[in-house]
DNA sequence: ACCTCTAACTTTGTCGGACAAAGGGACAGA
DNA sequence: TCTGTCCCTTTGTCCGACAAAGTTAGAGGT
């Protein structure tokens, strides 16, 4: 017969995870805000009365959370974690679940579409420009599939940006880390690939700028149902994404 | 006239970066396994050839992004990250960003009905019996707001999963973190919003059995928007997600 | 008064060694 | 089989130290 629990488990964790959650309430709740310094190591020594390599590890787990960076002269301060490092994190998961192409298709497709009808309802001038410029520059490199990878999936990343809903933008990020760099490797293979993806851009542009709901749909999917054409003469949407991507996330994630 | 670039910028990051960098890429490409136990930390002195402070901080950042984990004995091994956990982080971020209830009405919707989608056309037996149990124990604390709200969360967390999409499983985990603890306001404040939340569940397994996507995607929307009737009762859409949430999510992380 | 250059001073990254507390294993005794 | 004990290992924390890089202040020239 099991005993009934008489005690809860008590709440004891290591001096460094303290520090790291006390300085992450701080932020968190707004006290310390964005930018704003946080003590040299040795301050918070001092203000915490733990030793300097404790404290060291504290900061690893925030700097590591997005919460706090080092600028250029190495000083501690709070910061707005960034979209793209944390889904970068995001994308890693991923890759080690071993999640299919189809997955990621399915969802981005959902993403995507919902990014489109934000940015056609919502979009300002700023934002239309942004991806006229990067419509310019993907029709310069046509014929450079790395290159033109780039410009797809920063358009991409600039109509989330022009939906004007962060939420949206952020969840649509690890799925496009993950399904854009398969873009060059189509591109090289399908001749017409260059092409007609950036006439698709165009397109977009079009139906974002006349406010076009049903177009921005329809060029969107169609967008996206090229891809798997094209992806779908080199591999089987089940295939697993690839360890080899990773390569590209580590890398960024430094920046 | 600018100098042609003779040299490329050397890698120079600090020890304890390169040695998470190079656990993490064992892990990610595969040579050590989820589960696979890492060395104690003196084994990677030696390994590494730096001082222990040194591999603790690189240990330190694999830990915080999930990629290792201590177990009972403390011993370190990797691990698959979890979602709910890289999830808060993203939560976190979002509150940090001063999302608003919009942007998370919004997103929620797009993903909750491509949720509801893929569970209608893949939902397993299991998947079923999941949901039918947690439409049970829903049903038996529906006078308890703070119950029914944990039960909601949870079902919608089994609908992503009957889905059989992981990218959309983590996609909506963000937001539904922070979307859902609301809930509990809401069916304190609105007398009727506990059966309405309860019948709109069953219906939706209702749909999910019957694979009947219409329905599906039809009882998502009403429960979704009986939210947002419930939410404009007691505060602006326009309101940006409050601190408070991440009390939740800190605690949540830990376990 | 303004600029530049140098000489302290500070801070970070890393190192070596140290110790208490907790876990694991082996072993003896009930 | 269960329990208690001894020993060894591992972790969490501390202390002190030092080179490299950054910062500050002051000296010196204009």
């Amino acid at each position: 017969m099991p005993i009934a629990p008489l005690f809860r488990p008590i709440d004891v964790a290591p001096a460094y995870q303290k520090v790291a959650d006390a300085i992450e309430r701080e932020i968190v709740n707004g006290r310390i805000k964005p930018g704003d310094p946080i003590g040299t190591e040795h301050d918070l020594v001092r203000q915490f009365g733990v030793n300097r390599s404790t404290i060291r590890e504290g900061i690893r787990v925030l700097e590591e959370g997005g919460l706090i960076r080092r600028d250029s002269s190495r000083r501690l301060h709070a910061c707005l974690p960034r979209y793209s490092k944390l889904a970068s994190r995001l994308s890693r998961a991923l890759v080690l679940h071993e999640v299919t192409f189809r997955e990621l298709y399915e969802a981005s497709m959902t993403l995507e579409v919902a990014s489109i009808e934000g940015a056609v309802e919502r979009a300002s001038e700023e934002n239309v420009a942004e991806l006229t410029d990067n419509l310019a520059r993907s029709g310069a490199v046509v014929g450079d599939p790395a290159r033109l990878a780039e410009c797809d999936a920063e358009f991409h990343v600039l109509v989330a940006k022009a939906s004007q809903n962060r939420v949206l933008q952020l969840a649509r990020e690890p799925a496009a880390q993950l399904f854009y760099p398969t873009t060059e490797m189509i591109v090289t293979g399908v001749a017409e690939g260059g092409p007609r993806l950036v006439a698709a851009h165009r397109h977009l542009i079009d139906a974002i700028r006349r406010r076009d709901r049903e177009a921005g749909v329809l060029w969107t999917r169609r967008h996206l149902q090229d891809w798997r054409r094209g992806f779908e003469k080199i591999a089987s949407l089940d295939r697993s994404v690839e360890h080899m991507y990773m390569e590209h996330a580590q890398a960024a994630r430094r920046r």
